[in-house]
RNA sequence: UCCCCGGUAGCUCAGCUGGUUAGAGCGGGUGACUGUUAAUCACUAGGUCGUUGGUUCGAAUCCGACCCGGGGAGCCA
């Protein structure tokens, strides 16, 4: 299979008005001339010299993982001073002529009629991104400075292509993007830990009558936490819009410390009105495959980066993922099929149990190798806003595993009958006084509907073949770690 | 939070059955050489071996505590 992107070359000709340099994505696409005059600014990958009289440095700017190679003369007035000593890292701006290249590995080149240095590096001594391999643990470590690696540039330009057909799917499909809060009051929204959100003066903090904190005193005159989920507050538009999600920042502050697992993480969330579990998984299993058909077309590019030096499999997995229909099954089946394995598992597989990341692994790796859907669990193990089924032991939500990632993807269909909720509600002892809004579109003109979330950079890790989370996103927060 | 593993030059690592001045590659500097491709070759600078106690004639190496990081588990997305 082959993917170009033609589309976006022309995007990007478009924003040269406001640019008049043209980006070296443009030129290596081919939509500069050779012998047209040309001016590019970036960083310093590399510099090669040669006696002879002339340098090679290979300039990057974030616009494609390629760089573009220009040739500097002796003949330049700041050759000796300036460009002999240029390291990876220094910022310039080069003038000259797009020409063929005279050399292999590439077409063309920047014969340069004058080399400007923006920026130098203070000490290249210590300058930590060198052209060579660097862990991601060293990297992690100047978030800074590592969107100037290949990998890192790969990334950035991915997550944007990826986060960038989300929206066209969603806009194809006529849902809306509802911008929900960052904080909410809610609780217990059975998510997991919350961090706080408050102005209240630490040392010296608010009491009340009984000696509790007085968080009537509070910036809002009550006790708020930063989201940990949208849905709550979608369902409402999505009870008068029909087809709505979110996309968006969620924290949790559960102190896991694993390769999956953010502090502050993206994710995204639609909102179905009139659907129901069976639609819910149709929608999953079209939006997974649209999404990875657009990336592998737009950044075809970076994939082959990923494939070369990260994961051998990232495109053929996605491939294979597009080309295969998901399985669907109960959970009950799915604990019969782990039963009935003769696999020895760590947690022995019980109905009533959640499932484990090996059991997760076994179905969706061994037994039907392809994606899965495993649908209808038991309500005790799930959250209380799923819709109770009739044989009143489960509930109908959906978890989609994914072969060498396990959840991707996790959702439900919402109950929507105002009593069975407000009994659940009361069964998980939730303080129902904070959900009355919540209790109100099941009051007034409620219709059944159906969610899930995907974990943005989970969905990265998958599509880059990167195994750690901290490596798909900016700036990672985890316990104990928010130096940038 | 639990279980493993690890912290040695700017980076990636070796050295760790304790023994004289701690090594390599890359990166930096200098020089040589070539339309070069993470160029090549030579020379050179650069480290209080995570911190802190202890054992010992002697600790990067052994033991304890602490700090930091990574992997796995749980929880989840």
């Amino acid at each position: 299979m082959i993917y170009y992107s033609g589309p976006a070359a022309k995007f990007q000709t478009q924003t040269s008005i406001n640019m008049p340099e043209a980006s070296i994505q443009t030129i290596l696409a081919g939509e500069v001339p050779t012998g047209s005059p040309l001016t590019i600014r970036g960083w310093v990958r590399t510099r090669r010299d040669s006696k002879a009289g002339f340098s090679f440095i290979q300039v990057n700017d974030g616009s494609t993982l390629h760089n573009l190679q220009v040739v500097a003369d002796q003949s330049l007035p700041n050759y000796a001073s300036e460009i002999r000593h240029l390291t990876s890292g220094c910022s310039v701006r080069c003038t000259g002529t797009l020409v063929e290249s005279k050399g292999r590995g590439q077409s063309v080149e920047l014969q340069a009629a004058e080399i400007q240095v923006l920026g130098w590096v203070e000490d290249p001594d210590t300058y930590p991104v060198q052209p060579k391999h660097h862990s991601f643990e060293f990297l992690r470590s100047v978030a800074h400075l590592r969107p100037r690696t290949n990998t890192f540039g790969a990334v950035t330009r991915v997550r944007h292509a990826t986060a960038r057909a989300i929206h066209d799917y969603f806009d194809r499909n006529g849902y809306y993007w509802v911008n929900t809060p960052i904080v909410t009051a809610s609780d217990a929204e059975g998510a997991g830990e919350l961090f706080r959100v408050s102005t209240l003066d630490l040392a010296n903090l608010a009491r009340d009558e009984e000696g509790n904190v007085d968080f009537r005193q509070d910036f809002f005159g009550r006790e708020t936490f930063l989201t940990v989920s949208g849905q709550l507050n979608v369902e409402a538009f999505c009870l008068a819009m029909s087809k709505v999600y979110t996309f968006g920042p969620t924290f949790r502050a559960e102190k896991s410390n694993t390769a999956r697992h953010l502090a502050e993480f993206w994710m995204v969330e639609p909102e179905v009105a009139f659907a129901g579990l069976d639609e819910l998984g149709t929608l999953a299993e079209d939006f997974l495959k649209s999404v990875f058909t657009s990336v592998l077309e737009r950044s075809a590019d970076d994939m082959a980066f990923f494939v070369e030096r990260i994961e051998s499999e990232a495109v053929s997995r996605l491939e294979k993922l597009i080309a295969s229909p998901f399985v669907r099954m109960d959970y009950s089946e799915a604990i019969r099929i782990l039963q009935r394995s003769g696999t020895r598992f760590d947690y022995k597989p019980e109905w009533g149990l959640d499932l484990q990341t090996e059991h997760e692994r076994y179905l969706t790796e061994q037994h039907c190798q392809a994606p899965v859907i495993v649908m209808n669990y038991p309500a005790e193990i799930k959250a209380f806003y799923m819709r109770l089924n009739d044989d009143g032991q489960t509930v109908a939500a959906m978890d989609v595993l994914a072969p060498g990632i396990g959840e991707i993807i996790g959702g439900s269909q919402r109950e929507e009958r105002l009593e069975v909720l407000r009994s659940r509600m009361d069964t998980e002892q939730l303080e129902s006084g904070r959900y009355e809004w919540f209790l109100d579109l099941r009051r007034y003109g409620t219709v059944p509907h159906a969610g899930f979330g995907l974990g943005f950079e989970r969905l990265l890790n998958y599509i880059t073949g990167l195994t750690n989370i901290r490596d798909v996103i900016p700036y990672p927060r985890t316990p104990g770690n928010a130096p940038f």
